[in-house]
RNA sequence: GGCCGAGUGGCAGAGUGGUGAUGCAGCGGACUGCAAAUCCGUGUACGUCGGUUCGAUUCCGGCCUCGGCCUCCA
């Protein structure tokens, strides 16, 4: 099965065509660490965890090499560190464990590689070192800038030109710069300042040359895919391919470039500065993480998705009714060898439409429902899971989600379920619906079948 | 001002030059002691004004509205 994806670079959608398909690239960039991830911030990571199950699912799990950084150097975690007076790696490692803890909870898998900024200062070094004695570079007042001048195809990639650039300008220009449009590297450090020792002085890294060395060092020189947020084509992800291709005689950085859309909270700008967000541990308390995976997933990566409880309620229900057809599936076993329906992954595959692929999902439920022979509805259920789990959704027990976890009234409640059969047996319906209305007060609602009373809890 | 993206039925959200995805909600029916779940049926949707076309929601152009980016900020 072939894979098209959106290229940034083009515009358009593209046959993806790895340069070794036995070694798959892939490069998202990932968090600053300074404080708890917003939902916003939790999209590149389940999108590109998505593609990532996908990859591997096409080329094979040891097939496919993904690296998300950690930025730990940053002036905004220098300014959390003074403010709390904490030290810094301990601010860096704490915001790093929760985002790995948060994201885990959506289920999103750790990726292959997770290389830390200030674990490769050294390669970070060499690369401005080489690019300062190309002339692609050169040092001014203890900085080292790159020289857009001297990389032709600079804005190629944001699609914009230099007088734009200047025109629109919106931060003064520093006076050591050649040209305005000139970006730093490598950046002197005052004494109360995390720094390393370069060439230049005690300094630290500028912000996009990180990505750049820990790409070559991982990787390699052209990678198949570099994935981010949207905010980063520019001056990111533009700045990197300066770098790059100037550290590498023009070869490209990234085979594929893909930017997520943006989310906005109920209608409005999600932005830290208004306080309009809302971090994955708040929702993490109030809903289960397949819940909230689903919902980012409800839209279409490259759209614009608005967060809403409405939309976490709608998840849930869609979650309900895939769990409520594999709970009627519990009396058949998944075949052997059982994998993704060929419309689910035809949808999936075409630029990651996983609201295709959600409704493919539904239409099998809707299939399994009313088939009765089992050699079909245990083919259904495979594809189901199988389906599912590229994904990453379905793979709790369908029991389990639909009595929302183990719980200390389960007993209780199936104490009560069993007084109420007693009751309907005897026909005491004035019983039995007066035990369905006290079980209804508590979120528990009933369904009687064939094989008896199943309930499930309702938040 | 420049660049990019978006405007689809009550809601969410795909897609397409010509038989109105999918889910939720609503309505009718089957099933049920009654429900619930499930199944069946049910909707004259594509911002606006023009153009191209036998035919446009889909292509082209103008306009309106909204969002993002425009260098050390992630």
């Amino acid at each position: 099965m072939t894979l098209t994806l959106h290229n940034t670079m083009t515009r358009t959608k593209e046959l993806f065509v790895p340069g070794d398909p036995n070694r798959v690239t892939m490069y998202v960039c990932g968090p600053t660490v300074y404080s708890r991830p917003h939902i916003g911030n939790a999209r590149p990571a389940l999108v590109f965890d998505v593609l990532f199950r996908l990859l591997r699912t096409l080329y094979g799990e040891d097939h496919v090499i993904y690296a998300r950084n950690i930025t730990d150097i940053d002036d905004k975690i220098n300014a959390a560190a003074k403010e709390s007076g904490r030290p810094i790696g301990d601010i860096t490692s704490e915001f790093a464990d929760n985002y790995r803890a948060d994201l885990g909870a959506l289920g999103v898998l750790p990726p292959t590689i997770e290389p830390h900024a200030t674990a490769h200062v050294g390669e970070i070094i060499a690369m401005i070192e080489a690019l300062i004695s190309s002339g692609h570079a050169y040092e001014a007042e203890g900085h080292a800038l790159f020289s857009v001048s001297a990389f032709d195809d600079y804005g190629k990639f944001s699609n914009r030109n230099r007088d734009d650039m200047i025109a629109g300008a919106r931060v003064d220009i520093a006076p050591y710069k050649k040209d305005p449009a000139d970006f730093v590297l490598w950046k002197p450090s005052s004494d109360d300042l995390p720094g390393w020792d370069s060439p230049w002085g005690r300094g630290r890294p500028g912000w996009h040359i990180e990505c750049s060395a820990m790409i070559e060092k991982h990787l390699g020189e052209t990678i198949d895919i570099h994935g981010g947020g949207h905010d980063l084509i520019f001056p990111h992800h533009e700045n990197e391919i300066a770098q790059s291709r100037c550290s590498h005689s023009g070869a490209d950085l990234a085979r594929v470039w893909m930017h997520n859309g943006f989310l906005t909270m109920d209608k409005d700008k999600m932005s830290k500065s208004t306080g309009n967000i809302i971090t994955v541990h708040e929702l993490s308390q109030d809903h289960a993480g397949e819940t909230i995976r689903l919902a980012m997933l409800s839209a279409h990566y490259r759209q614009p998705l608005d967060w809403s409880d409405d939309l976490l309620s709608q998840a849930k229900s869609t979650l309900d009714r895939f769990y409520g057809t594999l709970d009627n599936l519990s009396d058949v076993d998944v075949p052997a060898g059982a994998t993704p329906s060929d419309t689910f992954m035809s949808s999936l595959t075409n630029d990651l439409n996983t609201p295709k692929a959600l409704a493919k999902l539904s239409a099998l439920c809707k299939a399994a429902n009313k088939v009765d022979d089992n050699d079909e509805r245990a083919r259904l259920k495979g594809e189901l899971l199988t389906s599912g789990a590229v994904l990453g959704l379905l793979q709790d027990d369908p029991s389990s989600w639909l009595k929302g976890g183990v719980n200390d009234d389960d007993a209780e409640i199936d104490a009560l379920i069993e007084a109420r059969t007693a009751a309907r047996a005897n026909k005491d319906f004035a019983e039995s619906d007066r035990i369905r209305d006290e079980l209804a007060a508590r979120n528990i609602t009933l369904e009687d079948g064939p094989d008896g009373t199943k309930w499930r809890r309702d938040s």
